[in-house]
DNA sequence: TAGATTGTTAATCGATTAACAATC
DNA sequence: TAGATTGTTAATCGATTAACAATC
């Protein structure tokens, strides 16, 4: 749980990630500090952009100096919520959610694969990832089992909101939904939208531009 | 190719997928009108947010009455450009790759899978989508040939940034990006990210809020 | 110490909201 | 016509950029 002075706005959050990276980025490559200035030039930012980003949420830099990779990435990590575990499922066992479940990257930050789900029997039965994949009847017993926190969306539309709703009803506080429509969630509930069909459209506009 | 008075921001562009969707749905459902307050409503947006963005592309509305629902979508179609048709190539036919090239969505809306390709000789020649995995050895001759506009990138983190050079090289101007890296490009080439893992940690931020 | 670079305040820019005259 | 709702201008809010004192 966060608590920090000031406010942090969705705009600020969304980069929280690229920091993430470039500084892990940076880590392998031995760089052991950098300039705001030279972190700009790499992630396509301004310095004042980054200082002020960085210090909603504490000073990590070191006048004359500039910050620390190491300890500038930790503290990402950390802010992120990547010190903690997570369990998740994978609800939909076809190409993406089998995609998904080869993701090493998850498993290596803490997000956890304890289940995928799907209603075809031909899918059910087969390995996915590490797991056996089980039928959707099973969802409700293994979500109350097992703790569940994060529900991985990957179920066509016509039945995304209808998941969606049980598997809040059962408690998952967050969803990282790649089916194309926007979920009505309870508000303690936290939804991240993968929308492909929207990304291929911003597309196709920038094309004709 | 586009020719708007106002210059039209990235912001209100990526919003335009959206309009695309709801208005799409409504007109499933026969309805034939909605005001700015009815869509703002629907879509999670205020009225004059919708009024100013539809207002960049000119007067579609009617005072007294509303939005024609049917000549809107018809109007942000052409906006997007899913006027034309677009050959697009995926390349990695891993299960991202296929799962992408089963979106029946993207022909729907004319973007046509015009090849698949990969490096593993396991993948080679099996069916993905609607056409047979081709060895990456052929992606020069394939793309010269077919005037490829868009390609869809499934490979891993390593070899991304190589294998966008190589299809800039070949003249491809967009770029659907899944591998969870940042490209550099030649500034006439759009690239859309599509950053799985970028996602999944603005929501585990978002658990710990 | 002198040089460098942060943290932070002030200025600017852009996006959202509010308001209302125009008009269907 | 009267009521409704747009298109558009003005006001507000938030994010980015600029500037510089603090300080390592």
């Amino acid at each position: 749980m966060h608590r920090f002075s000031k406010k942090v706005s969705m705009t600020v959050v969304k980069r929280l990630p690229k920091y993430y990276q470039y500084l892990s980025d940076l880590q392998l490559n031995d760089i052991e500090k950098i300039s705001s200035r030279e972190l700009a030039s790499l992630m396509g930012l301004t310095a004042s952009q980054i200082r002020q980003d960085l210090n909603s949420f504490g000073g990590y830099g070191q006048q004359g100096y500039g910050y620390n990779v190491g300890e500038l990435k930790e503290a990402i990590k950390e802010i992120l919520g990547l010190d903690s575990e997570y369990n998740c499922i994978i609800i939909g066992g076809g190409n993406m959610g089998h995609a998904i479940a080869n993701y090493e990257r998850f498993k290596r930050e803490g997000v956890i694969l304890k289940g995928v789900f799907d209603v075809d029997p031909l899918t059910v039965g087969t390995v996915v990832g590490s797991v056996v994949v089980k039928h959707m009847d099973e969802l409700d017993e293994f979500v109350k089992a097992n703790e569940i926190d994060i529900a991985i969306l990957c179920v066509p539309r016509e039945v995304g909101q209808k998941v969606a709703t049980q598997i809040t009803e059962l408690g998952v506080k967050g969803i990282l939904n790649f089916s194309p429509l926007d979920l009505d969630v309870p508000s303690d509930v936290v939804v991240e939208n993968v929308n492909i069909t929207d990304s291929l459209f911003t597309l196709t506009y920038l094309l004709g531009e």
